[in-house]
DNA sequence: GCAAAGCCCGGGACAATGTCCCGGTTGTCC
DNA sequence: GGACAACCGGGACATTGTCCCGGGCTTTGC
C-alpha cells in the first residue's frame, strides 16, 4: 500500500516531535521530512516530494500563508493542510486564499487529524469543527444579508442595477429618459432604504445580496 | 460505540437502496430512515432524530437546497451532507449558502463517503475532490486578482484602507492630520492607478483583492 | 555636488454627487 | 371623494472628484 508522504512544517521542535510520534504508528502515513520555517519547507519540497504538507501559520520569517501560496503555485499536485492555533476569520480566509486544502486546529484529536490528511491527500477539502463553523458562517452570512434586503420600488431597483455597473447619474438619467435631478433623488432614497451613505456602500450591499 | 444515525434523502428509490446496501456493513453508521422528497425529510427529522442527513439536491417539489436551509434553521444540531450529481458552481454555493456542511458527488467511492459522513458528524466540513477544486478556486480566484493589483504608495494604501471602511474625505483628512484637499488628490491618483472612476469601484476592487 | 525623479502636501476652478427641502402628477385602494 | 404611495423634478447647499498648478522632501545616479 502506498503511504502518504507528509512534510511537517512548524517552528516549534517539540510540537513537531509530538506530531511525529503521534503519526508514526499510523500505517497509511509516513513523515517524509520536517521543516522549521516556510523558507526551509520551500527548499525541501523538491527533493522530498511530499503528498501533503502539514503547515503551521505563525512562523518567524516567511509565514505559513506566504509559504502556502508559493507552494501551491510551484507544486500544484502537493496539497497543503494547515494545522494552526489561530482560530480567527483572518487566518482562515488568508489560508484559503493562499490555496490551502484544509484547516485543522492544533489540539485536534488524532482520528480527526489522520482523517484530514487522508482526505486532503485524496483531493478533498476538509475543515475542523471550529473552522467549519466559520466557513458555513461565511456563506450563510451572505444568504442572511440577502434575506434582510429592504424592499425597493421598481424604479429604485432599476436605478440600483444601473448604478451597480458603475454608471454615473447623468448617464442613468439619459438611459431612462429622466432628468439628472430625478435620478439623484431616487438614488438618495435608495441609500436611505439600504441604510448606507454613498454609492460605494450601496453597490457593495447590492452585490453581497446577489442583486 | 454510538453509531451515527443517517437519514437518506433522494427521490430515486434504486439509488437509496444502493446507498443503503453500501452503508449497511459499516459499523459506525446506521441508516435511521429514508425520505424521497424534501418535504418528507422535514416531516421525518423530528421523530427520527438523525445525526447526519444525506441530501440530494435535484428533487421534485422542494429541492434539496430549500430543504437544507429549513433543516439547519430548525435543527441546528443536525448536519447536512449533500450527495449530488450536480458539479457546477451554482449548485455548490447554493448548498453552502443553505448551510450544508459538506458536498460529495454521487459516484464517490465508499471510503470517501464514509469518511465524509464521519467528518460531518464530528462537526467538520468536507468536500469531495471536484468540489474542493471549486471551493479553493473561489478563494484563490480572489487572491489571483490581488496579484494584478497595481502598486500604490504608502500614503495611497493608507487612504485606500480608510476609504474601504466608508469614511469620508474630511474624516480621513482629520484622522491623518492632512488637509481635505490633499486627501482628495491622493484619492484621485488612487483611482487613476486602479483604473476606476469613483470610490465605489475602488472599494470593490480593494475588497476583491483582499486588501 | 547636483540634477532628475518620485512622493508628499496643498490651492484654484469646475463638474458631478448627495441631502433636505419643496410642489405637482398619476395611479390604487377603501 | 380622500388617503396614500410612487414618480417626476426644482432650489440650495455641502461633498466628492478632476485637472491644473507650485513648493518641499528624499533617493538615485552621473
Amino acid at each position: 500500500m502506498n503511504q502518504i508522504r507528509v512534510l511537517l512544517v512548524d517552528d516549534h521542535p517539540a510540537f513537531r516531535a509530538g506530531l511525529s510520534a503521534l503519526l508514526k504508528p499510523v500505517r497509511e502515513i509516513v513523515i517524509a521530512d520536517e521543516a522549521s520555517t516556510g523558507e526551509q519547507a520551500l527548499a525541501l519540497v523538491g527533493g522530498v516530494q511530499p503528498d501533503v504538507v502539514l503547515m503551521d501559520l505563525a512562523m518567524p520569517g516567511m509565514g505559513g500563508v506566504a509559504a502556502t501560496e508559493r507552494l501551491v503555485r510551484d507544486h500544484p499536485h502537493i496539497r497543503v493542510l494547515v494545522l494552526s492555533m489561530a482560530d480567527d476569520d483572518d487566518s482562515v480566509f488568508a489560508a484559503l486564499r493562499a490555496g490551502a486544502r484544509g484547516y485543522v486546529l492544533k489540539g485536534a484529536r488524532k482520528a480527526e487529524l489522520v482523517r484530514s490528511i487522508v482526505a486532503v491527500h485524496g483531493g478533498e477539502a476538509i475543515f475542523g469543527p471550529a473552522i467549519a463553523s466559520r466557513l458555513t458562517g461565511y456563506f450563510t452570512g451572505l444568504a442572511r444579508r440577502e434575506r434582510g434586503f429592504p424592499e425597493l420600488t421598481a424604479r429604485e431597483r432599476e436605478i440600483l442595477i444601473l448604478m451597480s455597473s458603475h454608471l454615473t447619474n447623468p448617464v442613468i438619467a439619459e438611459r431612462l429618459g429622466l432628468s439628472g435631478k430625478t435620478v439623484r433623488n431616487h438614488v438618495s432614497s435608495i441609500f436611505a432604504k439600504l441604510h448606507v451613505a454613498d454609492r460605494a456602500e450601496a453597490i457593495t450591499r447590492a452585490r453581497e445580496s446577489g442583486f
